[in-house]
DNA sequence: TCTATACTGGACCGAACGGTACACAAAATC
DNA sequence: GATTTTGTGTACCGTTCGGTCCAGTATAGA
């Protein structure tokens, strides 16, 4: 009994997460929303609560569709050498391949950590956590390669990333340049064979 | 003939900024700067001519008083390896010398890199101004210590900048690491004597 | 067909937004 | 004291904000 859901769930919080990507919380509006969506806004309240609803759910697409495969590509079977290596590729390809407008320039977590995680717990806490997962896993990856200063060096990378996409969205060039120059320092800390 | 000025526009300005620094442009209301300026709306528009007006002398107040004092000591004369620790030092106490809910959290123009700056051409030039400036110095501080590959190393120095400055809205401990890895970097790089 | 559920459209809400208008008070020069 | 300029207080503007309400339509199972 009862009418079946027509929208795909899966679809809609893709798209607004573009729009949180691009534009922040407050600055994406349910007129915006409706429109990137293609959903009203009774929907969306029906759906998801309120704003703050749609958006933790953007959140949480955003970690398990672009943030946790990455941090896959980092803790996979192969040596730390070459993990790390493909995790940085991976990146450089994704900011190198956005084309002009795009919506998904940077990241949205780092945007957050400047914006709503400033004031808001719950985001300080996601955020802060995607940061220390972040540098442990490259902390474990430069272990698995036996480099030395793994922590440190981890923390440097971490900066090249999370830097490449502060810069991202205000020169392409510049970030992808921080994204081969920690290409480029994993080669010179783990000389290949 | 006529009223002399009353209030001080330097102090109302460091008060704008530092509730711009804290909230952001979009997020920081007018009842708000009425408030951390002490100045009624009226006397705002009279003296600024809009909210945009206002944050544009608030961003150029930035520019003198935080950021040009800073990179002014990479840009010094003592030798390179100093001027690089005297900078990162310089920067490890302001952020680890910040009260715990002080409104001077990061930097006012690495949060507009992710905020306003994204789709406002002229915050955008002024913060990718900032950045080219800010990695040009450090180049030249290495340069001048006689380190080898100094332009890679001086990206790398920016993200660990850059990226303390994004992590000091969320976690100051790391945000303080990141500078102490810094410190190291160069210390390792440029031995003493 | 009946009923439960999914979804739409649009009108509407109170609040907050940036910005304006204007009358008025204070202080400086003449 | 007259005049000129600075700054204040307050009411108000139109717009947009997130959110609600509700009547209505569509589609599923019983």
């Amino acid at each position: 009994m009862g009418r079946m859901p027509a929208f795909e769930r899966t679809a809609v919080v893709t798209a607004a997460r573009d729009l949180f990507w691009d534009r922040g919380f407050d600055a994406a509006s349910l007129a915006e929303l409706e429109n990137a969506t293609g959903l009203n806004r009774s929907s969306l309240y029906h759906a998801f609560g309120s704003k703050r609803g749609l958006f933790d759910a953007a959140v949480e697409d955003y970690l398990t569709s672009v943030i946790r495969p990455r941090l896959g590509i980092l803790s996979g079977n192969g040596d730390g050498r070459t993990r790390l290596l493909a995790y940085f590729t991976d990146l450089r390809t994704a900011v190198a391949g956005l084309p002009e407008g795009s919506t998904r320039r940077g990241c949205l977590l780092v945007n957050c950590a400047t914006g709503l995680a400033g004031h808001d717990e719950p985001t300080r806490r996601i955020v802060d956590d995607y940061r220390s997962s972040l540098t442990a896993a490259l902390h474990a990856a430069l272990d698995a390669a036996g480099a030395e200063h793994s922590l440190e060096r981890a923390r440097t990378l971490t900066a090249l990333d999370i830097s490449a996409m502060v810069i991202a969205r205000v020169d392409a060039v510049e970030s992808v340049a921080l994204l081969d120059t920690a290409l480029d320092q994993v080669r010179a800390w783990l000389p290949g064979q």
